[in-house]
DNA sequence: AGGTACCGTGGGAGCGCTCCCACAAGTGAT
DNA sequence: ATCACTTGTGGGAGCGCTCCCACGGTACCT
């Protein structure tokens, strides 16, 4: 006991081996009492729970995690840098959902950027350490080695905004192509004749996905092929500023514009507001997100709406799922989930 | 070996022990070698270094934790909810700076909200657990119970923003007195006369001085007492509206305003604006923290910059000097360090 | 030559848990 | 009365490290 020395100084927390002593019972029982098992008599559970009290006890972490070969941790990780995080509401958003659903869990989050070559080393060695029992993926671009080594080393991983339609990783999105028609739908229903468009990231497929409902809802309300009036954006407000410009130097008798994102919106409403256009009288907004920046945006917009809250949920849900489901590693391919959740058009002044 | 049964699967990581025995050491000399012990011939640790490269060696954080008593592992924690850390770019500025300090060492940084009661029962219980080495500490009110939860359990902390003058905790902080004389000293030398303040939340200590700051600027420039104008507002944008107006309510013929922070200006401008007042002809501005937002506003804001970047690398600096003192406890009373940065004006065109 | 240092090194003990086997006691079927 | 379970319990073994003691070897003194 002495020959540590100094360790474990000022008399140290307690140990299950001193919650057991105090209890007058065994050090397995104990621990079964901490971890909830059913096994145990109402009477030795009321004796053990008392110690645990009255010494104050918490477990040692670190010697849980050595000894059942868990963290009781994951990651959530933004291949972005940290700039990119703070500007887009679409991460803050979904870490306040995944937040809320991991805090009805003894798991803890940790938040981790991966934008910098740097970091991305970091995020590496981190999780050839195995330091998270299983990882988030927020936004993966198409060509991103990220998941592959987080199969090789065999850690569960959940990823918000599949690759493509075939992912292969357990995803949760929501409904890209949907949400994109209900906002083209609504500019129609309102009369508006020569809708544009100004994309995302094209190498985000959901990016893709809403050009593909705003393509198919133009062509199913009957506008013919060349009505379709594309511009490449990126997410940002610059890019948005800028895509709206280009539109309408080639197309100044547009009449509205969905955005893919409201961030984009902000961009898109700076370009018409420059360019002298007034919204909605003479050109219609809709962005997608439904953030704090739409309710706030002069004026008001109307914005697709993404259940971030449920979507943060559903991911923890399924990562929790495959984490506990590392037993027999037995026919885990066969049930590869996509839950898809639906969108809502929330409509404001600005259409 | 096989009386675990599953666990361990596929093989596993190699261990230690695995390790010496293909450098052909002992356990001790590679641990000395992971652990860059100068105690080690040349031959030695390159053998090792060839053999840790091989089996692709990563070091068990659980085992170390438990056996060094030690996480490697330090949290930031901000005592407000996760809305308000995204709308103050203070925060995130400081979680850049921290986490770029960081990132030269081998430390783990985790990101903790304690905004809600929820959140601040599971911060306890994390640290109860002792599951980090050191806490970091961001714009704490004065009277917030956490930096006596860490002294209990004698957790090392630095905290970034007093309490109070005879804050008892490490602490770094800008020279926000200095930095509000420096704002208010250059709208008098630009021939301000009526220059009016608004304040940041009171029970921030930082707050308060750049309330004295203001005062003594004034004063020292031959402004009699009752030529103050001051006004309380919460570092919030709408706080910074609403005691904008208030103050022209009161005093319409004010031609300055110092904010306590940019965002707090920003509402300011918007309150100048809806008055009809032309920044800076009529009302020059000047904010606090030099921020994203001050680059982007309309006009650009004269802003007093903090060199948060420093500031993150001397909290860091500190914490990781509290956390390797933590031998014989001996006089480190003493020489409690209260680090205060000197502040910078920017000026741009708001004054 | 003997003594005293100090390397560099090997390996025992221990960190605080979980897992699981063993076992006592109780329950019900035969 | 016997066997077969079930239920609750105790405690050994082991997780992969760090710490430290002990020991052989070399270098430098007397």
């Amino acid at each position: 006991m002495a020959s540590h020395g100094a360790r474990g100084r000022g008399g140290g927390r307690p140990t299950l081996e001193e919650v057991a002593a105090r209890a007058g019972v065994g050090r397995g029982t104990v621990s079964r009492v901490i971890n909830g098992s059913p096994r145990v008599s109402d009477v030795t559970r009321a004796a053990v729970e008392a110690a645990v009290a009255e010494l104050g006890y918490v477990p040692n972490t670190a010697a849980r995690a050595l000894a059942a070969n868990r963290t009781d941790a994951i990651a959530l990780v933004v291949p972005e840098s940290e700039t990119r995080f703070f500007a887009e509401p679409y991460f803050s958003d979904m870490l306040r959902g995944v937040g809320a659903a991991i805090s009805d869990t003894e798991m803890q989050l940790l938040l981790i950027f991966a934008g910098s070559d740097r970091e991305r080393q970091r995020l590496a060695d981190y999780l050839a350490a195995h330091r998270v029992d299983g990882v988030l993926l927020v936004s993966v671009h198409a060509d991103d080695p990220l998941p592959d080594m987080l199969a090789r080393l065999e850690i569960p991983a959940v990823i918000s905004g599949p690759r493509s339609a075939e992912e292969t990783l357990t995803s949760v999105d929501s409904d890209n192509y949907g949400g994109a028609r209900q906002a083209v739908e609504h500019l129609v229903g309102r009369g508006r004749r020569r809708i544009a468009h100004i994309t995302g990231r094209l190498d985000v497929y959901g990016a893709q996905r809403r050009v593909d409902g705003y393509r198919d809802a133009l062509r199913d309300a009957g506008h013919p092929e060349d009505d379709l009036m594309i511009e490449a954006g990126d997410f940002s407000e610059e890019g948005g500023r800028r895509a709206m410009a280009a539109l309408l130097e080639r197309h100044p008798d547009l009449d509205a514009v969905f955005a893919a994102s409201d961030v984009t919106a902000a961009g898109a409403r700076h370009a018409l507001r420059e360019a002298g256009r007034r919204i909605p009288e003479d050109v219609a907004l809709v962005g997608y997100d439904d953030s704090a920046i739409a309710r706030h945006m002069d004026p008001p917009l109307t914005s697709v709406r993404q259940p971030i809250e449920e979507m943060g949920r559903r991911m923890i849900d399924l990562l929790l799922a495959e984490v506990a489901d590392r037993r027999p590693a037995a026919s885990r391919e066969l049930d590869r989930r996509q839950v898809v959740l639906a969108t809502e058009l929330v409509e404001r002044t600005s259409s």
